[in-house]
DNA sequence: ATGCTAACTTACCAATCGGTAAGTGGTCAA
DNA sequence: TTGACCACTTACCGATTGGTAAGTTAGCAT
């Protein structure tokens, strides 16, 4: 018998790039299991619905982007945003998948986002762009505005470099 | 009987919204026939199967975007583009529904995108963005990055106002 | 050895999926 | 008047969906 632990999160990394590829809807049950190598029931034993596993997905998603800010902490506020895109460009050419599945999960959220696992990751990098501005005090939609429009880019360009060089050829979206 | 354009470009507008909303896999003939008040037949007798529907709703995306930038042509390119962006913006925030079905598309798409419907329009851009230029050559690369960009930030934008209004309060996200 | 629990599997379910077949009723040219 | 045609409906299909029920098997504490 597998450990407990190991078992759940690969079902999740199995279900992290589905997800990302094909969206909630696009995505079975079946086809996650078929993925993992075991039987749906499997995945139901330890989440309890398709929505609950999906909700775990994006709670790791969420944890990863909060530890990857974090990796990159500095004195100074500027310096660690700068840092920490850089990175983010980095991972996210690397591994298209947790672009995907943000853009995906901001396409299904809509309403009822006040629960959105995103928020603690979103909440940080707004403290951290306020204090770049020397502690005066500016509107958090300001704030808001630049941090979604950085992030919006990037993911944004990930997920249409896929089409984009598929209609103009490999090299000219690989910037 | 009513005349067929009207019915067949009414179940369009129909398909248009659920598709932006939902996405291809998230919805069902049923839905649209329900929404469109007709039985789910009515639909499969215009177009044979939900991919001619999804790729017709597409055509007509791709075409009302031409439209619209054809609609701002100015002798000068820059104020061309300008011009365009700008009443972009302001029609993506009055409708959000065709910047949804653009980046639902491009999730979906992916491979073999040669014959994605909106590269015509893509085309076009990128030639006016040509022109901004002042007839030196520059590289296709170099306009399709900063045509993606422009575009990109306007549709990521539209897609994650209700997410982050939804989590911050609706007068946070709408500039 | 025994009993308990965790991690599964097989078998099954109603509901829904996209799609086919066979009409039905209204319109219009001949 | 007739008959072709178009827009559509009802009835139905097998496949797949998310989910339930009831085992089965392995490890581990007592």
């Amino acid at each position: 018998m597998k450990p407990s632990g190991d078992a759940k999160s690969a079902y999740i990394a199995v279900a992290t790039r589905r997800f990302a590829m094909d969206g909630f809807h696009g995505t079975s049950l079946s086809h996650l299991a078929k993925d993992a190598g075991v039987s749906k029931q499997a995945l139901l034993h330890f989440f309890k619905t398709k929505e609950a596993l999906y909700a775990a997905t994006l709670t790791a998603l969420a944890e990863r982007m909060m530890q990857d800010l974090i990796a990159c902490r500095h004195a100074d506020p500027a310096q660690w945003l700068s840092d920490y895109f850089t990175t983010l460009c980095q991972n996210a050419y690397a591994e298209r998948t947790d672009m995907r599945l943000v853009v995906h999960a901001l396409l299904d959220s809509d309403q009822n986002a006040r629960k959105w696992p995103l928020r603690p990751y979103l909440d940080e990098l707004i403290r951290i762009t306020s204090a770049t501005s020397g502690g005066q005090a500016k509107e958090v939609s300001a704030q808001l505005a630049w941090v979604s429009q950085m992030i919006g880019m990037i993911q944004y360009h990930i997920i249409s470099v896929p089409t984009v060089s598929g209609m103009y050829g490999a090299d000219t979206a690989t910037v």
